[in-house]
DNA sequence: CGTATTTGACCAGCGC
DNA sequence: GCGCTGGTCAAATACG
């Protein structure tokens, strides 16, 4: 069932939204920038649903046409993993391996926002405005296509993110962000903000 | 030569 | 307890 994925929040539960909201053609990749975590959620509001929006091939944001925030961070990505890609809940525990795990072994596993959306692309990473190291590659049971595993080249910033094609549909490009960005995105030289500032206008910096 | 990516190994969690 | 799986590490390799 691809048209149905589902947001859940802490305060709110869970709640459907139909998936092709968050579908981007790739000519409108740019306006990933704008759904990276730290940028669309204001940390103190109550997520919202407008279930009326729909992203378009030229549309630049989307989040503009609208006076209510279209995502909800939460356990986004285990939801719509569980709809879409039919992998269980129980297989997005957070892991943690070698040498750090032992470190970490007594403290609290902390779950971190996740945020999880499927594009229409041919390319596998799409620009956010941030910069990424691939740490890690893994072809998933069932799938032909294998899973990457990123983190924010950031010293100080944990989060991560995975990108991986729906089985179903290998056009489709599943990007789940893990937690949120303690920083501005890392900008290249053309995309510098004060070299070319309108371009961010439409942007949700926060 | 410094940085990024690749990839096999390792580890923890889970189900049986 | 054992095997399977996903996530991460880190050495080797590629690249600019």
């Amino acid at each position: 069932m691809l048209n149905q994925g589902f947001l859940e929040d802490h305060e709110m539960g869970l709640f459907p939204f139909p998936s092709n909201m968050i579908s981007l053609p790739l000519d409108s990749a740019q306006t990933l920038k704008s759904l990276s975590p730290s940028n669309s959620f204001p940390q103190h509001s109550k997520p919202q649903v407008d279930c009326t929006s729909h992203f378009q091939a030229s549309q630049l944001l989307p989040l503009q046409t609208s006076n209510t925030n279209l995502w909800a961070w939460g356990e986004v990505s285990e939801i719509i993993s569980n709809k879409i890609l039919g992998v269980s809940r129980d297989d997005h525990h957070l892991g943690v391996s070698g040498i750090k795990m032992k470190k970490l072994k007594s403290r609290r596993k902390v779950r971190e926002p996740r945020f999880c959306f499927k594009t229409m692309s041919d390319i596998d990473v799409l620009d956010d405005g941030y910069r990424w190291r691939k740490y890690g590659q893994k072809v998933v049971k069932n799938t032909q296509h294998p899973r990457s595993y990123y983190r924010c080249t950031q010293d100080t910033c944990r989060v991560k993110k995975r990108v991986e094609r729906l089985a179903e549909d290998p056009r489709m490009v599943i990007t789940t962000y893990e937690g949120r960005h303690a920083h501005s995105p890392s900008l290249n030289e053309e995309d510098n903000l004060e070299v070319n500032p309108s371009k961010f206008d439409n942007f949700f910096w926060l």
